[in-house]
DNA sequence: ACGTTCTGCGTAAACGTTTACGTTTCTGGC
DNA sequence: GCCAGAAACGTAAACGTTTACGCAGAACGT
């Protein structure tokens, strides 16, 4: 076989040459790559101006071979038909988990699950070791993914809680809390009537931001009402067909003073679907959502929401990863962030009955 | 050195293993894995047996060193001040690329650049052989990373187009025509005084789309005037603050009647600066964006855009990268996806003057 | 002068595959 | 019965690193 080559005719340069140019073994090389000690100034110098020059670069996949490590970390993302990548949550968690990445020397890559889906193929990347952690961001009701990880000691990090795993690492924000306090914070309005747009009860964070939404009315005295409960679907179309005729067929004396929706990414056709009935937002309908999108204080109204700091959570997450895969302290499996009620104008209190 | 084991203890399984189990070599073992022929059916169906039950998985890296190949593209975004990831056009269009991708057995791993920086630290990813391939989103002008990646012969696709770099293989929409169509129908409307919210200059976008908003002007026998060309820059604070000041300081005649926004991104806080100086939209101000988030459709008002098929975008980048990786014959080096714009309540015709 | 310790360095094995090449056995044609 | 060719399989090199180990020579103590 003849030397391989790049495409350009010129070949790759290794270890080997650099050696073979400064006239010493790749041992030595490979000492002043790693900074390990057992080599002269002069030769360290030397060789390290060459691999300057020459702009060598040490192959990845040859190191990672002997290291038993890639130092990559796969961020798994439920795909939930695929609507998952249009939600800005997501990309802002991304975005904190690269940084924490990249500035510790590792990669990332991403990948997407379907929610239905039975095969675990995503196990092929930690048998075939092309992995050395997992971010999984989102998780089902018992998981068996999660529950594979866990069963065979392989390093990984959930976004979201876990229900049915129990002690297994994980960050997340308080999503009972803060739909508590969204719910709340609509009560002390003087709404009597709220619905909830909620989220997929095949995740955690539907059942949870649920959970709080409950528990909110019955603090307030109020009953728990599962009419009002709106489960939609996972697209915009469907929460604003599913809200529309929701409340197309209410009778005007039943009919809900306050919505608080699963998040922001639902809010938005929630709203329109309330001014396409005629409805004014607030006058006749407060409107609150969940994560705080940068664009929600510019919407028409500007969204009230639940701040969640979600690019903080990716990087907590990350952070954590990192640590569980070098074997480091960690002083807490679980990281519960704070979120806060952000009141803005899509909120208001209930008319008074005519 | 002890033998290698997993964490739990059990030691990862090898070819070697399933060979020595099998009663053969680990040629003939890896012949079956890869479908090679050359092995009698009596021992492929033995080892295939065996393989399935062990679950066993080839190791990802080995199996790289050798074929010098990692199956790894990368995705490098233009990390404009933090803010790519919260655009929603990349989330679209990252979810193509990964599509494509995954069913054909690639994976991606993604960065962010830093528009300013000059290091190119991204080189250290293909001199060290960790990726076979590179998707640029996004290009500066005459950039140099792009420029290095020619030079190297090194497979590489632009999503979007690269100003200043001849034959490189790119897929982009045709930003100029969309500009222009969007721009036009605010000219059939009636419109006079229309105003343009420009993206980055430092990028091919911006510069396409403020270029195809010219033309249509001119075409129209308008003016081409700087003074409603408003370069507010990268986050939505920004277009909001440049925005309001713009309109709080223009006579009222002056005034335009209509924005064409750089993206659906910048619409929002456009619109929120227009409301919160009293002036109604569409009544007094139309505003056109581009992109056509899926958000923009419950918009309040619902927001005229151009329609631009971001994933699809993704998915032909992808595509057309996996062919020049296997030396497969590629149609066009350039790929360009229609846009058509997409007129909603946010468009309206100018009020007479008073 | 002679051990001992340290420093600097090279040798070679190892990581887990793929694959060119050689060898054996089988098949079939004459 | 012989030989050609094919089929099935094994041997071993190769991919480009890291690192345990060994060895030479220097430095240092007595």
């Amino acid at each position: 076989m003849t030397k391989r080559t790049n495409d350009n005719g010129t070949e790759r340069i290794t270890m080997t040459d650099i050696a073979k140019m400064a006239g010493v073994s790749v041992a030595t090389v490979s000492r002043v790559i790693n900074d390990s000690p057992g080599v002269s100034d002069e030769n360290r110098k030397r060789i390290s101006k060459l691999i300057e020059e020459l702009g060598y670069q040490p192959n990845f996949t040859a190191r990672n071979l002997v290291r038993q490590s890639t130092r990559t970390i796969a961020v798994i993302n439920m795909q939930t038909l695929g609507q998952l990548h249009a939600q800005p949550a997501s990309g802002r968690m991304l975005q904190g988990i690269e940084s924490v990445l990249t500035s510790n020397g590792y990669r990332c890559t991403i990948l997407s699950r379907d929610e239905f889906a039975q095969d675990m193929s995503e196990l092929r990347l930690i048998k075939g070791g092309s992995v050395d952690g997992i971010l999984l961001n989102g998780a089902k009701l018992n998981d068996p993914l999660a529950l594979e990880l866990t069963q065979r000691n392989f390093p990984f990090v959930i976004i979201g809680r876990a229900i049915g795993l129990v002690n297994s690492h994980y960050v997340d924000i308080d999503n009972v809390f803060g739909a508590y306090s969204a719910v709340e914070s609509l009560v002390r309005l003087g709404h009597r009537r709220i619905a909830h747009v909620c989220g997929s009860q095949q995740t955690n964070l539907g059942v949870e931001r649920l959970e709080g939404y409950r528990r909110a009315l019955l603090e307030a005295g109020l009953a728990y009402n599962e009419s009002l409960v709106i489960d939609a679907g996972l697209t915009r179309k469907e929460v604003y067909t599913s809200v529309r005729r929701f409340f197309e067929n209410i009778a005007q004396e039943e009919r809900p003073t306050a919505v608080f929706t699963f998040n922001d990414f639902f809010a938005i056709p929630v709203i329109r679907a309330l001014l396409d009935l005629g409805l004014q937002v607030p006058r006749d309908v407060s409107v609150i959502g969940f994560d705080d999108d940068e664009a929600s204080q510019y919407l028409n109204p500007p969204l009230a929401s639940v701040r969640a700091p979600i690019s903080e959570m990716g990087m907590k997450a990350a952070e954590m990863l990192l640590k569980l895969i070098q074997g480091k302290q960690i002083d807490s499996r679980q990281v519960i962030l704070q979120t806060r009620v952000i009141e803005r104008d899509s909120l208001g209190s209930p008319s008074p009955p005519a």
